[in-house]
RNA sequence: GCCGGAGUGGUGGAAUGGCAGACACAAGGGACUUAAAAUCCCUCGGCUGAAUAAGCCGUGCCGGUUCGAGUCCGGCCUCCGGCACCA
C-alpha cells in the first residue's frame, strides 16, 4: 500500500519502498555481501559502533549511530578496502535483573527476546553488517573467555581485593565506579551515592595512568580535542613533592603531605587533614582535643558524598591540639582536621598556606591563623594584614631564607632539590585517577572466578574450571544480597588447593569490562582462546569508531586500559585501539532529547514503516552534520522521501524514453555538447568531486547529500525536451547512474533496486567508487565578481586564459564600473584568479 | 572558578580570508485537476521601491588587522557540554 501518486503521464512503476527493502536485504543475507574475511589483497578498513545494550526496541540515536557507520563502511567498500563491520550486544545489566524483579521473566530469557527484536529492527535497516561474528556478552562463550583474561590479570597482580569506602546506590543495590558517579548520583537511575565501608575487587588502572596520558598524543589526529581533554583531566596528573613534617612528642612519626606549591613551603602556618586521615584519632587518644575532634570528624563522615563535595559550603574544621615542626625553620604547626581535606587524594592532609591558596585562606580568616607571605608580586608589596584573599599567581620568594628574591617557578625546582638533599622529602607526581572498582552485587553479570578457602584465603578458579557458570535457577526478589548470594549450590564450593570447603565469589564484574575489549573479540568470535593473535593482528586497530560522546571517559577510557593490559599479555600488538573516534551529537525533537517522559518520541518501526529504511537513514544523515545534535523534524523527514522519490521518478522516465534505443554514444569529448549538456556533464562530475571529498575528509553527509540533490536538481531541468538526442540521453544516462552510485552508501535499497533497472548486473555495492574526470571540469567561460573597494559591483563571463591586464582592461570597459568610478582613479587591482577583482579607487 | 564548543533567515543548516544564506523544511504564488491530494514550475534575510530597476543594511556585542572578515586577533555578552575544595 502506498500513500501516494505519481504523475500519471509516466510513473508506472510506484516506490514499493517495502518490496524493494525487503528484496535487497534477503539479497545481501543469500550473497554475504558483508562476509569479512583476512584473505584479502585489499587493505583492511575496521568500522565500528558502540553496541547496544539490548533494552528492548531501537531508539532513534541508534538508528544515527548505524546509519553513520553504515555509510562509512559501505563507502569504505566501495573505495576497495577489506571491511570489517560487526555487531553485537552488551548483554549484561541491570534492567534486565529489575525486568526479573518486577514481571518474574528470567534475565536471560528477557535479554535473549530483546536481542532477537532488535536484531530484527537493525536487519529492517539494511546495515551491512557482518552477522556471522555476532556477539552477546552475556553468553558464556564470551564471559568465560573473560573471566580467564581476569585470571590472567590476577596472575600479572593486576586485580586485587581492598576494603575501603566505596561509592554506593541504595537504589541499584550496588557498588559503583568513580566514573559511574556523575554530580553525586548513579549515572544510571541517578539517585543519591553513599559511601560505604566493602570488600571490592580492583582493577589496577593507575599503573597504566602516566601511559593512558601520555598516548593521549598518539590520538590528536583522529579524536575529538574534547575527549582528549575530558580523559587528561580525569586522569589529572600533577607534578608536587611529598614532605615529611615531624609530628612533636612523638619522635619517629611524621605526618606526610603533598604539595605542588613547595615555593610556599616557607609560608605554612597550619595543616589540615582528612576526617578519615588514618592516624589522627590516634594521636588525640586520651587528649582534652580527642571529643571535640571525634564529634567533627563523625559530623562530617556522616554527610553525603554531594553534600562533601558541595563547593559552596563553608570551610571548616577543629584543632587537634597536635602540633608539627616545620622541617625548615623548625617552628611548632598546629594540625587541624579540616572538611575539605581529601583522603582520597595526595596523603589526605595538606600544608596550608593561607597567603597564596584561597581555601587556607578563608579557613585562617574563620580560626585566626596567621597569614603569611612569602611568594610578592613583581612590583607591588602585599601586606598580610590588608590581603582580601590569597595570592595566587606567580611572583618572587620572600622571608624564605636562602631562596629569597628568587622567581617561585625556580624556586620550586630549589627547594625541592634542598629537601630531597636533607632527606625531608621527594617530589612526587600524583593522579586523580584511582582504581577501577570492578565489584558488583548484582546477579545478571560475569561471575568474579575467585573462591575463598578458610584456611588458603583467596584462591582463584583454576582455568580448567572456566567458566563458572552463572546458575539459572536463582530467585529475583529485589531484597537484600544478590541472588547469588543466596544460591546455596553456587557458593558452596571445594578449595582446588587443599581440597577443603570454601565459599564462592558472589559478586560479578562491571559491565563496563565486557564492553572493554569486545572489539577484538569481534576479529575471532569462534576462537577458543580470548582472542586469536593473527586475527586481532590484522584487524587492529579499528580504524573508525563511531558513538555517543557519554562514554568519554567511562567506556573509551577502560578499552584503552584494557588494550594496553592485552598488549602486555601477549594478545594485541597496538597501544590503542581506537585510531580514529567520531562522537556522534543527540536526537533532540522540541527541544529535548527524546524521552518517554517527554512524550517526544520518535519510533524507528513506525518510521521504517512509513517511510522505510533508506527515508530514515537519509534524513539522520541529511539534518545534520554526525558530530552535532541533530533535531528531529517530522516535515524534514518528507522531504527526504520526496527527494528519493524524485530520483526514483526520473530513472523510470529515462528507462520509458530509452526503450529500444541502444545508442552507445562516446563522451570523450565535449565538442558540439550544447550548453545544457555541457552543464549537466559537468555538474554530474563536480558533484561527484564534492560527494567524495565530503565524505572522506571529515564525514560531512548532510553536505554530500545536498550536492546530490542538486545534481538530481540539475537533471530535472535538463530532462525538459520530449525526445532528448540520443547524446543527450547518454549524458542524462551517465548522470543518473552517478546519482545512483553516490547515493548507495546512504541508501542502499533502493540504490541497488535503480542499479538493477538501469540494466546493471553487479550489485551497486560492488561497484569501485568512480573517479571524476579533473579535464571535465574546466569551464569554457568563468564568471568574475568585480568589486570596488570590496563591494560587489558587477560581474563577467571570461575566458579562463584570459590574462590580467586583459581583464582589467575589460573591467574599465564595463559599463557598470564606469558609473560607480565615474572618472575616480583608480590605485589598484586585487586579482583572485578565477574568481574575483577587487578594484581600489 | 577552570577547560572545551557554539551563537548565521521563520526553521534545520551551507560557506580553503574573496558573491553570506548552498541544500532542505515551512510559507506564498502559479500550472495540472470538476475539486482536493500528489506532482511540476516560480518567489522566499531586512529596509526603501510599482519593480524579477537601483540602492542601503545584515552572520551575538565592541574594537583591531586586511584591498576585503561569518571566517584571523583583542575585549565582552549569552547558551551548551565537561571538570571542580585535587592541595
Amino acid at each position: 500500500m502506498t500513500l501516494y501518486n505519481l504523475p500519471s503521464f509516466m510513473a508506472k512503476v510506484p516506490y514499493s519502498f517495502k518490496e524493494i527493502e525487503s528484496k535487497w536485504q534477503h539479497f545481501w543475507e543469500e550473497e554475504r555481501s558483508f562476509h569479512a574475511t583476512e584473505k584479502s589483497t585489499h587493505p583492511k578498513f575496521y568500522c565500528l559502533v558502540m553496541f547496544p545494550y539490548p533494552s528492548g526496541r531501537i531508539h532513534m540515536g541508534h538508528v544515527r549511530n548505524y546509519a553513520i557507520g553504515d555509510v562509512v563502511a559501505r563507502y569504505k567498500r566501495m573505495k576497495g578496502f577489506n571491511v570489517l563491520h560487526p555487531m553485537g550486544w552488551d548483554a549484561f545489566g541491570l534492567p534486565a535483573e529489575n525486568a526479573a524483579i518486577q514481571h518474574g521473566v528470567h534475565p536471560s530469557e528477557w535479554t535473549y527476546d530483546n536481542i532477537a527484536f532488535m536484531k530484527n529492527q537493525l536487519k529492517k535497516m539494511g546495515l551491512s553488517y557482518d552477522w556471522s561474528r555476532e556477539i552477546a556478552t552475556c553468553d558464556p562463550s564470551y564471559y568465560g573467555l573473560e573471566q580467564r583474561l581476569f585470571l590472567k590479570m590476577y596472575e600479572k597482580g593486576l586485580v586485587y581485593k581492598r576494603r575501603s569506602f566505596v561509592n554506593w546506590c541504595s537504589d541499584c543495590e550496588t557498588v559503583l565506579a568513580n566514573e559511574q558517579v556523575v554530580d553525586g548520583r548513579c549515572w544510571r537511575c541517578e539517585s543519591e551515592v553513599t559511601q560505604k565501608d566493602l570488600e571490592q575487587w580492583f582493577f589496577k588502572i593507575t599503573a597504566y595512568a602516566e601511559e593512558l596520558l601520555q598516548d593521549l598524543e598518539k590520538l590528536k589526529e583522529g579524536w575529538p580535542e574534547r575527549v582528549l581533554t575530558m580523559q587528561r583531566n580525569w586522569i589529572g596528573k600533577s607534578m608536587g613533592a611529598e614532605i615529611h613534617f615531624p609530628v612533636v612528642g612523638r619522635s619517629s612519626e611524621f605526618l606526610k603531605i603533598f604539595t605542588t606549591r613547595v615555593d610556599t613551603l616557607y609560608g605554612v602556618t597550619f595543616m589540615s587533614v582528612a576526617p578519615e586521615h588514618p592516624q589522627i584519632l590516634e594521636w588525640v587518644k586520651g587528649t582534652s582535643q580527642e571529643s571535640s575532634v571525634r564529634v567533627f570528624v563523625e559530623k562530617v563522615l556522616k554527610e553525603s558524598q554531594r553534600d562533601r563535595t558541595d563547593l559552596t559550603r563553608e570551610k571548616e574544621g577543629v584543632f587537634t591540639g597536635v602540633y608539627c615542626v616545620h622541617p625548615l625553620t623548625q617552628e611548632n604547626i598546629p594540625v587541624y582536621v579540616a572538611n575539605f581535606v581529601l583522603m582520597e587524594y595526595g596523603t589526605g592532609a595538606v600544608m596550608a598556606v593561607p597567603a597564596h591558596d584561597q581555601r587556607d585562606f578563608e579557613f585562617a580568616k574563620k580560626y585566626n591563623i596567621p597569614v603569611k607571605v612569602v611568594i610578592q608580586p613583581e612590583g607591588e608589596i602585599l601586606d598580610s594584614k590588608t590581603m582580601t584573599q590569597a595570592y595566587v599567581e606567580d611572583g618572587l620568594q620572600a622571608h624564605c631564607g636562602s631562596f629569597d628574591g628568587l622567581k617561585n617557578q625556580e624556586a620550586i625546582l630549589k627547594i625541592s632539590e634542598f629537601l630531597e638533599e636533607k632527606k625531608i622529602g621527594q617530589r612526587v607526581v600524583h593522579y586523580k585517577l584511582r582504581d577501577w572498582g570492578i565489584s558488583r552485587q548484582r546477579y545478571w553479570g560475569t561471575p568474579i572466578p575467585v573462591l575463598h578457602c578458610h584456611t588458603c584465603g583467596t584462591v582463584p578458579v583454576p582455568e580448567g574450571d572456566l567458566p563458572v557458570l552463572l546458575p539459572k535457577d536463582v530467585k529475583f526478589t529485589g531484597m537484600g544480597a544478590s541472588p547469588l548470594a543466596d544460591h546455596e549450590s553456587f557458593v558452596r564450593a571445594r578449595c582446588p588447593k587443599c581440597g577443603g570447603p570454601a565459599r564462592r565469589e558472589t559478586d560479578t564484574m562491571d559491565t563496563f569490562v565486557e564492553s572493554s575489549w569486545y572489539f577484538a573479540r569481534y576479529t575471532c568470535p569462534q576462537c577458543d582462546e580470548p582472542l586469536d593473535v593473527s586475527k586481532v593482528k590484522y584487524w587492529l586497530p579499528v580504524d573508525q569508531y563511531i558513538g555517543g560522546i557519554e562514554h568519554a571517559v567511562l567506556h573509551l577510557l577502560y578499552s584503552r586500559f584494557f588494550s594496553k593490559v592485552l598488549r602486555d599479555l601477549g594478545f594485541l600488538k597496538v597501544d590503542e585501539p581506537f585510531s580514529r573516534l567520531l562522537t556522534q551529537g543527540m536526537v533532540i525533537k522540541d527541544g529535548a532529547k527524546m524521552s518517554k517522559s517527554k512524550g517526544n518520541v520518535v519510533d524507528p518501526d513506525m518510521l521504517i514503516d512509513r517511510y522505510g529504511a533508506d527515508t530514515a537513514r537519509l534524513f539522520s544523515l541529511f539534518a545534520a552534520p554526525p558530530e552535532k545534535d541533530l533535531d528531529w523534524n517530522d516535515e524534514g523527514v518528507e522531504g527526504s522521501f520526496r527527494f528519493l522519490k524524485r530520483v526514483w521518478t526520473k530513472v523510470n522516465e529515462f528507462l520509458e524514453k530509452k526503450s529500444g534505443e541502444n545508442s552507445n554514444v562516446s563522451l570523450d569529448s565535449m565538442e558540439g555538447m550544447t550548453d545544457l549538456e555541457k552543464k549537466l556533464y559537468r555538474k554530474t562530475h563536480s558533484t561527484l568531486k564534492k560527494v567524495s571529498q565530503d565524505i572522506e575528509d571529515a564525514y560531512h553527509f548532510n553536505t554530500a547529500i545536498s550536492a546530490i540533490m542538486e545534481l538530481v536538481n540539475e537533471i530535472y531541468h535538463f530532462d525538459v525536451e520530449e525526445k532528448p538526442s540520443s547524446r543527450g540521453m547518454a549524458i542524462l544516462s551517465e548522470a543518473l547512474k552517478m546519482v545512483v552510485i553516490l547515493l548507495s552508501p546512504f541508501c542502499p535499497h533502493i540504490s541497488e533496486e535503480l542499479w538493477e533497472m538501469l540494466g546493471e548486473s553487479d550489485s551497486v555495492g560492488q561497484v569501485s567508487w568512480p573517479h571524476w574526470n579533473e579535464k571535465v571540469l574546466q569551464e569554457d567561460s568563468i564568471e568574475i565578481v568585480i568589486q570596488i573597494n570590496g563591494k560587489v559591483r558587477s560581474r563577467l563571463q571570461i575566458a579562463p586564459t584570459l590574462s590580467s591586464s586583459e581583464l582589467e582592461k575589460k573591467i574599465l570597459e564595463d559599463e557598470k564600473i564606469q558609473k560607480f568610478l565615474s572618472g575616480a582613479r583608480v590605485k589598484k587591482f586585487i586579482h583572485v584568479p578565477k574568481k574575483l577583482v577587487n578594484v581600489i579607487v
